[in-house]
RNA sequence: AGGCGCAUAGCUCAGUUGGUUAGAGCACCACGUUGACAUCGUGGGGGUCCGCGGUUCAAAUCCGCGUGCGCCUACCA
């Protein structure tokens, strides 16, 4: 027998304390450069980089949440999988700190009155609110444990990314892919800015009642026969007046002869005059400051998009409520009437009691109709326009960041022009791979559903400028060159004359951009692409011929309520700069949410800290309750899950700790090894583990994967090889030193395994046992971490490099027959109340003679799980028996104090 | 209104080419501690796999219809 007098709490201590490890992993990586990107390492030259993009989140909204440390940590699986599998890995952080959730985090916080403060008292607020935010994100994924290369981060608002999101302007100026138009936008009438239309989103649905409004034919247009009124339907009465003509189908019977018809728009007669009234007699008269004019008329139109069957049959078309609007207004050529402005007020000079009015109820999901929409009801009514109310339900369009109905307004624009590429990017998205494939349907939605340009152009502070001037002689503008980004034409002024006319009187563009603008060039930012024309720069975070390695990228992780937004966006931008995908994999994961399956979000209140709950059960607990999602599927928030992860960890330590017992003062190799069937049994399990947790990770499954490690380790090496191996240590035992040198064998490369094999999952464990109890058991080459170990199977031949070419299906199938006679006399000792510490006398199994050849080579291991001191054929005493499952066997049990007592 | 996803034990969830008696963790019941672990072990109870119909020797799994929930998109005159 070997010493095992060793003293194991010098070697590992009783508990493992994630509070003192933890932290000092991050320090002992961080120090050791141990996820640094080496762009010259011998991986990266053999074309073996691995990039990762992930989503840049908002530093300012300081909304971090354990939803958010979840979708984190399932990416950082992927990338610590692909690190033990020699990739060399290009893993940055991007913080998005531009743009429109920044400037309303910061109006929120400080209570901001843009009109009293300037613009770059404003910025600098946003700035610094970015850079405490940033902070508090980077301390967070520290402690979580994500092995980033903080040399390479980004900031979306910092000189780089201006710099990309201005050049991937101009070079979408040059490929006449931008255009800057006049024409209808989406527009939110609280941040008084335009929008895209992955900007909106569906409200609740909720009472929009629907108001019947009559239009009166004109009488010098009254076609004879026909109508003297028509009656429509809408829910937006306040823009009545904004009407410019009434549709009906082609084919309705109702309207067929009123082709000549023209219709009075109601109240646009009405003429407040009030200067005529207070010169009036001064007699007091109500009606007094209104006088009438004429009626502005309007056509019918007929247009196959009117449904005969919605309503009356009859459509009013303003501009603008909505894009159909839009479209009979392109179609038809029809006029223009706006009243509503930027800031979502009436512009109705003529109608006092309307005019100023706000359009839009800035509490989200009131029901309550809003100031312009009650004064226009209540002229229509007065005037007697206004047939009758009905409830109605249907949704409104929000604006996702501020849920205000969106309104559309009229303004000059930069667009990209989008609409006639859809081909080319729905196969975009066929050529990329989805995991898991099912997402590919949204992205395909979104992209056929498509309806608008991509509108760039924000009314806003903080953003990145548009790297043009205007002439304000002939107005053209004049763009900035590519070599002189970033700039900022607020700050600079043009530093040549118009190149149109020569004039040198030049404006900038007051206008931002939208904040996707730069967010949908994180691939592009990473490698590094406005500088490819550079000379190389020494100060730059990444050497020049690294960017093949990274773009395109890896993989893309993120969400799947950005699909239509950050990848949609991601994949045009890389289609029209590089004619390439941005990467060759997506990864999408779900949403954390709450106990009762509620998206966690801060707003609701319904999150949970992940800084408190690493500091109760570790980042590796946390890790774990991530990892049990199924890819794309959301997952609960549950405490006891997150036990589940500490349970492991605690199972983990102390098995690894028994391991050490047999192995510290072990010299391997002086006796050859002989496995008995358990040996045999676990190995062969082993390899089967590998593989199965290998195709799981290349599927981005990580679940699957740990799902194969924790009942490998926790089934078969805990609750049965452990307990069989025991029996081989122990004084006296009669196993030869062939079978306890094979114990000891797998021991060691079991134990390694396992710590390989939960590595991506629980960093800072698997390393504390690698560092404390197996590297210098392995040798001078064992690798400096369990993170920079190999994976124990080889990516290229496909082979499990652990107890390599020990699997057998044979040994397998014995296996399990000995679990299963190890299960009987379990179930044996339950059915006679003996304790599984109790050796037992008798131990016996009923087979015939073949079956029993069978079992011969299993009943040293069987008889030391068991701690009997033997084992017979056939039953003795019928103190207890079992059957072993799916055979005739039959078990039988005698426990060595009962035989003691009989015998005296 | 269309699309996608989900529905399996009291709870949270696995179950990938259809194939023994449908699984895990938690919870519950009983038993068991002097050698890795009570943050544990052993044994056990517990399921109309949402419903109906179909394909098949065989369906939780495939097909159709329906119900409920979530999300995406649209409509929102």
């Amino acid at each position: 027998m070997t010493d095992t007098s060793i003293n194991l709490a010098e070697i590992l201590p009783k508990n493992y304390d994630h509070r003192e490890v933890e932290p000092r992993w991050v320090q002992a990586w961080e120090a050791s450069g141990l996820h640094h990107y080496r762009p010259d390492s011998a991986a990266a030259r053999a074309g073996r980089t691995f990039a990762i993009d992930t989503p840049p989140p908002y530093v300012s909204a300081a909304h971090l949440h354990t939803g958010h440390a979840m979708s984190y940590s399932q990416a950082e699986f992927v990338v610590r999988f692909k690190r033990m599998r020699g990739y060399e890995i290009f893993y940055p952080m991007g913080f998005d700190d531009n743009g429109l959730p920044t400037e309303r985090y910061v109006e929120q916080k400080y209570k901001i009155n843009k009109g009293k403060i300037s613009r770059k008292e404003f910025i600098d607020l946003c700035l610094k609110e970015t850079r405490d935010g940033a902070a508090v994100y980077e301390t967070l994924w520290r402690s979580l444990g994500l092995s980033i290369d903080w040399r390479m981060t980004y900031s979306t608002i910092a000189p780089r990314a201006v710099r990309h999101a201005q050049h991937s302007f101009l070079d979408l100026v040059n490929k006449g892919r931008l255009e800057r138009r006049v024409d209808p936008i989406l527009w939110c009438p609280l941040c008084s800015t335009a929008l895209a239309q992955a900007d909106v989103e569906s409200g609740d649905e909720q009472n929009r009642p629907m108001h019947a409004v009559r239009f009166d034919v004109d009488p010098a247009a009254l076609v004879v026969g026909g109508p003297t009124s028509g009656l429509i339907e809408t829910t937006r009465p306040e823009l009545v007046p904004a009407c410019v003509a009434l549709a009906c189908h082609p084919d309705d019977k109702r309207f067929k002869t009123l082709a000549q018809v023209r219709f009075q728009v109601p109240l646009t007669d009405l003429r407040f005059a009030k200067s005529e009234i207070a010169s009036d007699d001064g007699t007091v008269a109500s009606t007094g400051d209104v006088t009438r004019g004429d009626y502005r008329t309007i056509p019918l139109i007929f247009d196959e998009s009117v449904d005969p069957e919605f309503g009356t049959g009859l459509m009013m078309v303003c501009t603008f409520g909505d894009p159909e609007d839009i479209a009979k207004w392109r179609k038809h050529k029809l006029d223009t009437v706006l009243i509503i402005d930027a800031q979502g007020r009436m512009i109705t000079p003529h109608l006092p009691d309307l005019d100023g009015k706000r359009v839009y109820v800035a509490a989200k999901n009131s029901s309550v109709y809003n100031e312009a929409r009650a004064a226009a009801l209540q002229l229509l009514r007065d005037h007697n326009y206004l047939e009758h109310i009905k409830d109605n339900v249907s949704r409104a369009s929000l604006h996702e960041r501020c849920s205000t109905p969106v309104e559309i307004q009229v303004a000059p624009q930069w667009f990209i022009r989008l609409l006639d590429l859809k081909d080319q990017l729905l196969q975009r998205g066929r050529d990329l791979v989805w995991n898991p494939p099912a997402m590919r349907e949204r992205y395909e939605q979104w992209v056929v559903n498509l309806r608008w340009d991509w509108n760039i152009s924000r009314q806003r502070f903080y953003g990145v400028p548009f790297p043009l001037w205007f002439c304000t002689a002939c107005e053209a503008p004049n763009f900035a060159q590519l070599d002189e980004l970033p700039i900022d034409p607020l700050m600079t002024s043009c530093p040549r004359p118009c190149s149109a006319c020569g004039c040198a009187d030049l404006r900038p563009e007051p206008d931002v951009m939208d904040t996707w603008m730069t967010s949908s060039l994180t691939p592009l930012i990473n490698a590094n692409w406005a500088m490819w024309q550079d000379q190389p720069d020494p100060s730059l975070p990444l050497a020049e011929q690294a960017r093949s390695a990274i773009y395109p990228a890896g993989i893309r992780v993120q969400a799947h309520e950005i699909i239509r937004t950050w990848l949609f966006y991601t994949v045009a931008k890389s289609h029209l700069h590089t004619q390439s995908l941005p990467w060759q994999t997506v990864m999408i994961s779900g949403w954390g949410l709450d106990r009762h399956g509620k998206k966690m979000s801060k707003r609701l209140g319904n999150f949970v800290e992940p800084g408190e709950v690493i500091a109760k059960y570790g980042a590796d607990s946390l890790r774990y309750w991530a990892a049990g999602a199924t890819l794309g599927q959301d997952l609960r928030y549950l405490e006891d899950d997150v036990k589940g992860g500490k349970r492991l960890l605690t199972k983990l330590w102390n098995s690894t700790r028994f391991a050490l017992l047999y192995l510290s003062n072990w010299q391997p190799g002086q006796v050859a090894q002989t496995p008995t069937a358990a040996d045999r049994w676990i190995r062969s399990r082993a390899v089967q583990t590998v593989q199965a947790a290998t195709e799981a990770f290349e599927g981005c499954e990580y679940n699957r994967a740990v799902r194969a490690a924790e009942g490998f380790f926790w089934n078969d090496w805990c609750d049965n090889y452990l307990e069989i191996v025991k029996d081989r240590f122990r004084e006296g035992t009669p196993f030869a030193g062939g079978e306890v040198e094979a114990a000891r064998h797998t021991l060691l490369h079991g134990s390694f395994l396992l710590l390989r094999l939960f590595a991506p999952i629980l960093p800072f464990l698997t390393e504390e046992l690698y560092q404390l109890a197996l590297k210098n058991l392995l040798g001078p080459d064992a690798p400096q971490s369990v993170h920079s170990a190999a994976w124990p199977q080889d990516e290229h031949s496909g082979q499990v490099t652990v107890f390599a070419g020990e699997f057998s299906a044979e040994a397998l199938t014995q296996g399990e027959l000995l679990l299963a006679l190890i299960a009987a006399v379990r179930s044996c000792r339950t059915a006679a109340k003996i304790g599984g510490g109790r050796p037992l006398s008798g131990l016996y199994v009923c087979a015939d003679a073949q079956q029993w050849a069978q079992l011969e080579p299993l009943l040293p291991d069987f008889v030391a799980a068991s701690r009997a001191t033997g084992c017979e054929r056939g039953i003795a005493a019928d103190l207890a028996s079992a059957e072993v499952a799916g055979t005739t066997l039959a078990v039988a049990i005698v426990p060595l104090v009962d035989v003691v007592a009989q015998g005296e």
